[in-house]
DNA sequence: AACACACCCAACCGCATCCTT
DNA sequence: GAAGGATGCGGTTGGGTGTGT
């Protein structure tokens, strides 16, 4: 027995076990993030930097939301990607609580297929009647400069991170100021949030709204900036010509 | 019940970019 | 500015599981 489990040929997928799980929680807990290539020598884990590194982003960070895609986050994923393309991490940045990981491999399992599919069933739309046509929700949609919002209660704190505006300024955003409630800035009309601190719509009060919503309005202007390298007037050129 | 096939998703890999010295 | 290490990202792999025959 013993020496058929020894003589078995280790599978090459290195799955995490529940103790090592364990074990790096602990240790990012009480050390924080970062230094990945020392956590495996001082945690004891017999792992890499890297594979330490995506545990934690994908699993083991707090706020993580698993489970079922819902079709406000499934029709957001799906008009993201139209605009970004396989620009996983920034459309996951959209999504509080999910990963880049995560939504790659929805797309991949999930929407992917289904948009290959739907090219040719266009008139089944009893799943997903929000698909009907991309280019004509694209036409219709015309662009008001922002993006997602929420409630005021429900506000996410931001943090100390630089945020670009419409005009193409940059705000940095200061630690102490995170603590006033409204992730929507009336000054800077720009929203953002992360998603370690934002937990996600259905546990939080924040609101997407979708349909008639115009399709920009997802994004704030640093994915817009990532999206076509311009911020401002020059954004919304790119953005028509995109939607043209 | 047994087998084959398809699907899903966690983990790995390689490259690009960022940061530090 | 250059070099080397750390980190981030997107593509790919492969093992587990569900489903059909």
């Amino acid at each position: 027995m013993e020496v058929q489990r020894v003589l078995k040929p280790q599978p090459k997928k290195n799955l995490w076990k529940p103790e090592e799980d364990l074990i790096l929680k602990n240790y990012v807990e009480a050390h924080g993030e970062g230094n990945w290539a020392t956590v495996s020598e001082r945690s004891g884990l017999m792992r890499g930097g890297k594979s330490c590194r995506l545990r934690w982003k994908n699993y083991l960070r707090p706020n993580i939301k698993r489970g079922e895609m819902s079709k406000e986050e499934e029709d957001l994923i799906i008009r993201m990607h139209k605009l970004l393309g396989n620009r996983w991490s920034l459309i996951a940045g959209r999504l509080p609580g999910r990963t880049d990981n995560e939504v790659k491999n929805y797309w991949n399992t999930h929407l992917n297929k289904r948009s290959l599919v739907g090219k040719r069933k266009a008139t089944d739309s009893s799943h997903h009647d929000h698909e009907e046509n991309d280019e004509n929700i694209n036409k219709k949609n015309k662009f008001v400069p922002l993006m997602c919002h929420s409630e005021p209660n429900g506000s996410p704190n931001l943090t100390g991170t630089t945020k670009l505006c419409l005009d193409g300024r940059k705000v940095e955003e200061k630690e102490e100021e995170s603590t006033t409630s409204n992730a929507w800035k009336e000054d800077t009309n720009s929203f953002s949030c992360t998603d370690m601190e934002y937990p996600i719509m259905g546990g939080n009060n924040a609101t997407f709204v979708f349909d008639d919503e115009p399709l920009i309005a997802y994004l704030d202007s640093f994915v817009l900036f990532e999206a076509f390298g311009c911020v401002g007037d020059e954004a919304y050129e790119q953005m028509q010509s995109v939607i043209e």
